[in-house]
RNA sequence: GGCGCUAUCGUCUAGGGGUUAGGACGUGAGAUUCUCAAUCUUAAAACCCGGGUUCAAUUCCCGGUAGCGCUACCA
């Protein structure tokens, strides 16, 4: 026996940003791939053309890239060819294909044309719930004759096609919920081709439906593993009978449970920003997008390991450890593992990413040199620890770049320290030691002044240092003086319009 | 209303007929550092409820409850 190659397909529609769910659809599918020796396809759900736009499909594309996962068939890029054997992988170029499915559904009495108005339709629905029964449509037009039909047809009435549901339970089997049946009697014959009314209220194009081209596509693609998210487990069973209806077998289904936020609601725009570009904005690492979202939903077998990077994960992934339950998607744990790749990224992969956000401080990119890129791989050394995302960065070291004397003097949290005798005295002693010093501040030109002046005063411990600290930074906390003090005076130097630590004093203390 | 899915610390999860119910994030405490961040150590923190099966149920079964999804001529 010859086992079918493993073949599973991300299928966006192009109506909206990628989320982290869908991210960790395409994640899944992806790895699931990879795993088995598979392929892994990308396909786009473009069949309403009122909702899609091509733009998106290209943020797709490089949300993707972004993400480390390739597909081995699908668009390449927006707007050029497609590679692999199965396409075209775009909805909107695929339907003469449905069309010819449809006839053929049509003629062997599988599928029918319904007459039903919107109107009929409601009453129906309406009547269902009032008698507690399944809202299913009545198949009335089951049984219209060849006469009626062809009088409608002339007589320009819209009409949709409908699958006729066969009486018997709709079974099949997923990866993760295990074995599924639906009753024939609770579900409705799937609309698979709907009427689109145009402008002067008459019937135009025939557009197929998504429940319809899905399981389509998905059977001429051979894909054998459908991995998606569970919001399509009850229009499973009407798939289900699309592919019995043409003899198809069935695949394996793998349904993957909502990201909800917080609230316990949906993840959406309302929790945060949540597209897979947003992250990346932010200044979030892929693989720390990429491992949280194998997280969310997932465990490794020995239940403690929770860093993977995608090669790993390749290995330890297995969609039967997939978790039925909703998960709550949850910042804080995302922000550790970035924390985490950031510790282990290299400084000039850093640099390259978080130069942008110092756009205002720094030239451009390209124009850059060594000393300087130096300089700012030193500056991310002392602050990435501070941060959860880069774009964070900024903020934290702005004080580097100037601060607002009078402010700092006057804060909440800094008044009271300045207030005291001491705090005076200390920046007295400081500030004549760097009056006298015209050469760059070294570490150890600091250590040896803070020495002296404590035994001068006999201050020390915080009382000594929180006034200094407030004096060159602003703040009474902040990175260790050993590493902030080149920092400073380099940066000076480099002409980036830094004070340098004698004109913080300086102009601190008063001259 | 109908149909379906789900239910272990606040959160993500491991586990499974007898366990001190494990790990991680977050939170608290301590260590270290002038301080903060980082780091290390440590503490608190969970099996939705009710029946059944069983010597034994958090685990299996049934029911309830709650949350979520679908219930479109959207995808």
């Amino acid at each position: 026996m010859t086992t079918q190659k493993v073949r599973v397909r991300f299928a966006p529609s192009p109506t909206g940003m990628l989320h982290v769910g869908s991210a960790r659809t395409a994640l899944y599918n992806w790895l699931f791939a990879r795993r088995m020796g598979g392929d892994f396809l990308l396909r786009i759900e473009d069949t309403d053309p009122e909702r899609s736009e091509a733009h998106y499909e290209a943020q797709f594309i490089a949300d993707l890239r972004w993400l480390g996962l390739d597909w081995d068939e699908g668009p390449v890029d927006a707007d050029g060819p497609d590679k692999g054997a199965y396409g075209p992988y775009r909805q909107s170029a695929r339907l003469a294909i449905y069309a010819e499915h449809t006839e053929r559904l049509l003629a062997q009495g599988k599928a029918y044309r319904c007459f039903c108005t919107p109107e009929e339709l409601e009453a129906e629905r309406k009547l269902a719930v009032a008698e507690h029964r399944p809202q299913v449509y009545s198949g009335r037009c089951r049984s219209l004759n060849q006469e009626t039909i062809n009088q409608y047809l002339a007589a320009g009435r819209p009409f949709a096609v409908r699958l006729r549901i066969q009486d018997h339970p709709l079974r099949f089997h997923d990866m993760v919920h295990g074995p599924i049946e639906f009753a024939a009697e609770t579900v409705s014959d799937p609309i698979l081709v709907r009427s689109e009314i145009n402008a002067k209220g008459l019937p135009g194009a025939a557009v197929p439906v998504y429940n319809y081209v899905v399981t389509v596509d998905d059977a001429l693609m051979e894909i054998t593993h459908v991995i998606r998210g569970d919001d399509h487990l009850s229009n499973t069973p009407k798939q289900v009978a699309i592919y019995e209806a043409f003899g198809w077998k069935v695949p394996e289904f793998a349904h993957l449970s909502t990201i909800l936020g917080a609230d316990h609601e949906r993840l959406s725009k309302r929790h945060g920003a949540t597209s897979i570009a947003s992250f990346r904005e932010a200044g979030y690492l892929p693989e720390a997008m990429v491992n949280y979202l194998a997280l969310l939903g997932w465990g490794a077998e020995d239940g403690k390991t929770e860093t993977f990077t995608l090669e790993e994960l390749t290995r330890a992934f297995s969609i039967e450890r997939v978790t039925p339950s909703p998960a709550i998607f949850d910042f804080e744990k995302l922000n550790w593992l970035n924390r985490h790749y950031l510790k282990l990224a290299a400084p000039e992969r850093l640099a390259a990413l978080a130069w942008n956000y110092f756009s205002d401080r720094l030239p451009p990119w390209d124009l850059k040199e060594d000393e300087l890129h130096n300089w700012f791989c030193r500056l991310l050394a002392i602050f990435v620890p501070y941060v959860d995302h880069l774009n964070q960065l900024p903020a934290k070291a702005a004080f580097v770049f100037g601060f607002d004397q009078e402010a700092a003097r006057n804060s909440a949290e800094n008044a009271p320290v300045l207030a005291v005798d001491s705090a005076r005295i200390v920046l007295a002693e400081l500030a004549d030691r760097v009056r006298v010093h015209s050469e760059p501040v070294t570490p150890e030109h600091f250590k040896t002044w803070m020495n002296e002046i404590q035994t001068a005063t006999g201050v020390k411990g915080k009382e000594l240092f929180y006034p200094v600290r407030i004096a060159l930074t602003g703040a009474h906390s902040g990175p260790v003086f050993d590493k902030l003090l080149p920092l400073i005076e380099e940066g000076a130097a480099l002409g980036l319009h830094i004070a340098t630590m004698r004109e913080r004093v300086e102009r601190f203390v008063g001259v």
